[in-house]
DNA sequence: GAGTGGTCTAGACCACGGT
DNA sequence: CCGTGGTCTAGACCACTCC
């Protein structure tokens, strides 16, 4: 007998979905078809559905049935990087982009009022300040401004900076990342904008402020990536 | 006997983790405990948990808990606009900003090769073009450059324009809007940007590309916002 | 080993869509 | 009216965390 779990069935609806085999009506079948089909119950069809449906692939409809949404090489795109999203590929500042990485500043500083609100860590705890140049193509594309808790990730060293500090927390320290927050904004270039990247003719970059969790709800991180306009390009799908 | 649904529990769990009642270990009580105390199944109770976990308010750990999340000021107003997202509050486009809307431009016109290629729009469909500023404080603050199918969207005019099309669609139409799927991104402004945007000193903007979808899973719109840098503010959430 | 959340089954009833 | 997905219950077993 075959195992078929949740997860396969995933995997084999999406490749149905996108090599277009439910394409006819544009629906997939009912969940008591696929129900007998995969022998499985049906909490089992409805996971892996769901699944679908945050990537944008799918979507349910009561009394109606569960429509493909149709496919275009635009919005192909989008759904690509939501499955990685939601998925287990993170695509983190940190290691997102390999190319190279050079390190433009390195403290440990004790947070003072003026960081605070602007990082959310409270006044007198020590942190990593780093500040590190991404280049990508031949350009300095991103510039990472992070602030590390000193007390829950300790001993960071420029050697663990140029590389990735990610894994270093999660191999080294054996710690769990459980939740990234984020805001993106457009900000004026400032003067450290101007040093370290190359922002061509625009005099804007897109600011990604993001604070990291831990699994015991500690936030560990923050951090603020400044992007050039081009590299700047971020997905996002709203269900109603 | 009183009922009480998924819903009231996830409204008094969110109310007792943003009174921070259950802050004491940074934990809430265990799923068996809610059971006992909402007399409900397991299946609600971890309903209203993973509603809590979507916003970014409390986490789920196997085998230890759910924890929760540090609330600052700083994060809280993300927790926010995410609640918005999930829930049923729609900042489509169209409605998040009701100051004053100043029609543009307004054609029909049959979507050509190079129309195609960025609205994903079939070669040869008749399409809505609609040109709209958006003013907010006195400030031409997004331009939105608007493209509906009008066989799916048809007769609309410049007076439903000028006030939400969105409402047209839902309302009189009764078509049911199903998935947005959106890009965000900057880019070098425009001639048409500096003439409908007061961009002040800044070169920029930020893009935000919608492709709408209704319940038949077909597109129907494809939409680009201009925003000035103040009033280009997003929020996301990453789970691993 | 005890306790926790994650996965899964089998079954019931309800709400909505289309005929 | 029938067929569909959405909600909910009751119970089982597994995987992980922590003592």
């Amino acid at each position: 007998m075959v195992e078929t779990t949740n997860s396969d069935i995933y995997t084999i609806l999406k490749e149905r979905v996108l090599s277009g085999q439910y394409n006819i009506k544009m629906r997939l079948p009912t969940e008591d078809a696929l129900i007998e089909e995969f022998n499985v119950s049906r909490y089992a069809i409805r996971k892996a559905i769901k699944q679908l449906v945050n990537e944008g692939l799918v979507y349910s409809v009561k009394g109606k049935g569960v429509v493909v949404l149709e496919q275009t090489p635009q919005t192909k795109e989008i759904n690509l990087s939501l499955a990685k999203i939601n998925g287990l590929q993170s695509l983190n500042s940190d290691q997102k982009i390999d190319r190279k990485t050079i390190i433009a500043d390195f403290q440990q500083i004790i947070v003072d009022e003026k960081l605070h609100q602007k990082t959310s860590f409270s006044v007198g705890v020590p942190v990593y300040a780093i500040k590190r140049v991404r280049r990508i193509n031949t350009k300095n594309a991103v510039l990472d401004i992070n602030y590390f808790n000193a007390q829950i990730v300790p001993e960071i060293t420029p050697e663990i900076a140029s590389g990735s500090i990610y894994d270093y927390i999660k191999k080294d320290l054996q710690m769990k990342i459980a939740v990234v927050k984020r805001q993106l904004r457009i900000e004026h270039a400032t003067q450290i904008d101007y040093e370290h990247l190359n922002l061509g003719i625009n005099n804007c970059v897109g600011n990604m402020v993001s604070f990291a969790f831990n699994d015991d709800g500690k936030q560990f991180e923050y951090t603020e990536s400044h992007f050039i306009p081009d590299n700047f390009i971020f997905n996002q799908i709203i269900k109603f």
